[in-house]
DNA sequence: TCATTAACGGGACTACAGTCCCTTTAGTGC
DNA sequence: GCACTAAAGGGACTGTAGTCCCGTTAATGA
């Protein structure tokens, strides 16, 4: 139960150089093991091989996959990516839509994000993790929401957090579950759904 | 790379009882390990004891947990489900909505759902498989959206397809991704937006 | 610059998932 | 009902992920 007891988590008394560089070394390693294999492969002793760090290293800081997984997502959660402002709400939507698509059809990204989202299946820090990621990835966005609620362009009550959702869901769906195809004209179509559907009042929240 | 050489494909050269008693026993068993302890825990000797049946039975017909995931995606592509018909498409993919809804909030085939698309994350063979799963089940509420398009409710060339995965998506984002919750208000919001968003023109194919 | 100690690293050890070989059980066709 | 054999079952074996112990390295603060 009670976490890292034997070690007294290592890396909070001690944050000079080293421990950074071994963290980085290691997150980095381990995005890119998660990008090659997937969850499921994520071999402890190889991230620690392709980080240069002992192996023992990483099983007394992180103990787990999951645990390992739980770390790179609350580092990919202060990666915050460029925002557009164009003072339309379907373009602002289409730009979001476009860099969602591209991260996902990426080589190295979207097997990535498939990776962790596995990762969130099989383990509560992991998926807690998640959550605040894409909670972080749609305040981000929220704002181009409600300058179209002040512009008019859409009934005021609409709730932003649900629009900027409903933007990345599909192409979720795509990446996960149907296979279709990540494609600009299927992240255009994202934002077009989206934005008609806020201006009819869908996401109103009571 | 050539599969089942040494045991020349068990279960197909004799179906007769006791092959498809193992099968639906070892098929069910996975699904209730895969709804309780997520695919990253799948363990074949438990789901062989769960079943009753040897271990070297279940390592030989179905030799890893992907491929065994594989096999009860393609049962459950077979358990068609129930679907109305009310005259209007709003209140046709609302009911969708709510029946996927209660399917991912349901405490066994909610976890059954992660499990299987974590799979999916993780092997080819599991993938594709749910992708058919997916195309079967989309396939089965297309018919509301063409009549709706024959009833004039939508524009004509709207593709079925999109519209029925646009409500799905949103859903399925809040199980693997945000964690919002999977509520009734939920469902009818999918459904207003799919509706809003197709009435818009938004799911019309080029 | 030097003592202190947090954190890293090497390597032996352990436990268990997955394999293999051989025996037993039960569908299939006469 | 009986011979035949496909498929299931038991149990020993093996490879490897994860643990543990203890020596080494390098931040920290005087």
């Amino acid at each position: 139960m009670e976490q890292g007891s034997r070690y007294d988590q290592p890396g909070q008394t001690r944050p000079g150089g080293r421990t950074a560089r071994v963290r980085a070394a290691v997150l980095r390693a381990a995005g890119d093991a998660l990008a090659e294999h997937g969850f499921d492969r994520l071999d402890l002793a190889d991230v620690a091989r392709r980080a240069g760090v002992g192996r023992t290293t990483v099983y007394r800081r992180w103990a787990t996959p999951a645990g390992l997984v739980a770390d790179l997502l609350v580092e990919m959660a202060t990666e915050s990516l460029p925002r557009t402002e164009s003072g339309s709400l379907l373009d602002d939507l289409r730009a979001n839509a476009r860099l969602v698509c591209r991260t996902l059809a990426d080589p190295r990204q979207g097997p990535l994000f498939k990776a962790v989202i596995a990762a969130a299946t099989a383990d509560e820090d992991a998926a807690a993790a998640l959550r605040r990621f894409y909670a972080t990835r749609i305040a981000e966005w929220a704002p181009c929401v409600e300058q179209a609620v002040a512009r008019g362009e859409l009934p005021s009550g609409t709730d932003p957090h649900e629009v900027v959702a409903a933007v990345s869901a599909p192409l979720y769906y795509r990446l996960l579950a149907s296979g279709d195809p990540l494609d600009e004209a299927a992240a255009d179509r994202a934002a077009a759904a989206a934005a008609a559907a806020a201006r009819a009042g869908a996401f109103v929240s009571p």
